[in-house]
DNA sequence: GCTGATATGTAACTTGTGTTACATTAGTTA
DNA sequence: TAACTAATGTAACACAAGTTACATATCAGC
């Protein structure tokens, strides 16, 4: 069964050879809605693999206020546990599951190893972190040079992407804790959007009109 | 000549074997203060160990707006070129020399062989990519958490540190296009800090007087 | 239905930051 | 020394975003 999906994402970024160790040693893991898989300082012992789903990475401060990172989506992995895992340190972010999603563990011996065997997982590797480090950017970016009005209508579609919805079951009081402002502010500017006609509002729903 | 500056910093982090093949195949360069050493857009043909020195990483977005990512000490590398020069894609970032410079070019025909053949390669591409993350959240930290007032005295702090040098040579003005902001703000917060006794002010320079 | 909890709407005000405009000071060069 | 340029100081205003306070709407369970 694990099989089955990993070829259905994998077969063609990994080695057939690969494919066979990552069935024998990977441990398959099915996340809840809202499940947390890694938190912060947590210690991995191994990456995670996303098979299907939705991950939001997410960092925190010492005073404890949130912002969001980026999603993972199926094929992805995380670079921050790759880095945990195979230096032993503390992860610095804490993910979880947006919604239903299923995952293969890798532990973290294996790591080097494949590095060293297979070409696909050194690609696959340095990859993953490239666009890390470019979702990162892109996520200074936003912080950087946009509007709080602005970063929410990217939110918004960026967040329909990756759960492969045009409506969006959320609270604007969940929006706020994302973007790390207050619902107020959300609220108001959401209105603002559905006077655009850009969005339309709901009770615990929102519809993108416009992408 | 080169050797002997691998061997301050590198001898450490790299095998014998590792520190001779590089010897051989590793490009020289002297960055004189303000040079550019990647654009933004740049194919790299490989990856730049700095020697010596302090690099700035500058993001830029389509507007030509800039914003600082973070510094680069002596026994760092650029992820972003290693990214680049091993993918053949395009560098999203702006390198600049902060002072005078010494770099060693490293081909990118040789990183993934040497990700093969020597462990000390693969811990410190890992590492690399690691640091390069952490400090990429530090930003996105600076950004969502923190007042225009903290972001500056910590901008000051950070590169009175990577110049080793306790009183800094610049004016407002660079300072604002750092951090993506106007002059007036800049001066307007730099006397505040001079008030509250963190700082002296000069024409053209910046003393720290508390860390 | 009624009640309580959760979610949303909105006004009024405060604050941080960006903008414009102009004055002053410190170097530089004729 | 005078004239010019670069750097800094500062006031006054505009605006985005955060805050407080309270009203209204929607849903779930009784």
């Amino acid at each position: 069964m694990i099989r089955e999906k990993l070829d259905n994402y994998y077969s063609f970024v990994f080695e057939k050879e690969l494919l066979d160790e990552i069935e024998q040693v990977g441990v398959y893991k099915k996340l809840r809605e809202n499940e947390l898989l890694v938190d912060l300082g947590d210690k991995m012992k191994g990456v995670p693999l996303l098979l299907d789903g939705a991950i939001k990475i997410v960092r925190e401060d010492k005073k404890g206020e949130e912002i969001l990172l980026y999603f993972l989506e199926r094929g992805d992995t995380c670079a921050s546990s790759f880095a945990s895992a195979i230096s032993n340190g503390k992860c610095g972010i804490r993910a979880i599951a947006e919604k239903e999603s299923e995952i293969v563990f890798l532990p973290k011996e294996k790591l080097d190893e494949w590095l060293v065997k297979y070409k696909s997982w050194r690609n696959f590797v340095i990859d993953s972190y490239n666009i890390r480090l470019n979702e990162m950017m892109e996520t200074i970016d936003t912080l950087a040079f946009m509007r709080m009005d602005e970063r929410l209508y990217k939110y918004l579609k960026d967040k329909a992407q990756i759960m492969r919805e045009t409506s969006l079951n959320t609270t604007h009081q969940d929006i706020a804790y994302d973007m790390h402002t207050s619902r107020v502010v959300i609220s108001r500017l959401l209105k603002q959007l559905e006077n655009e006609g850009k969005i339309k509002l709901n009770r615990n729903k929102i519809e993108i009109l416009e992408f």
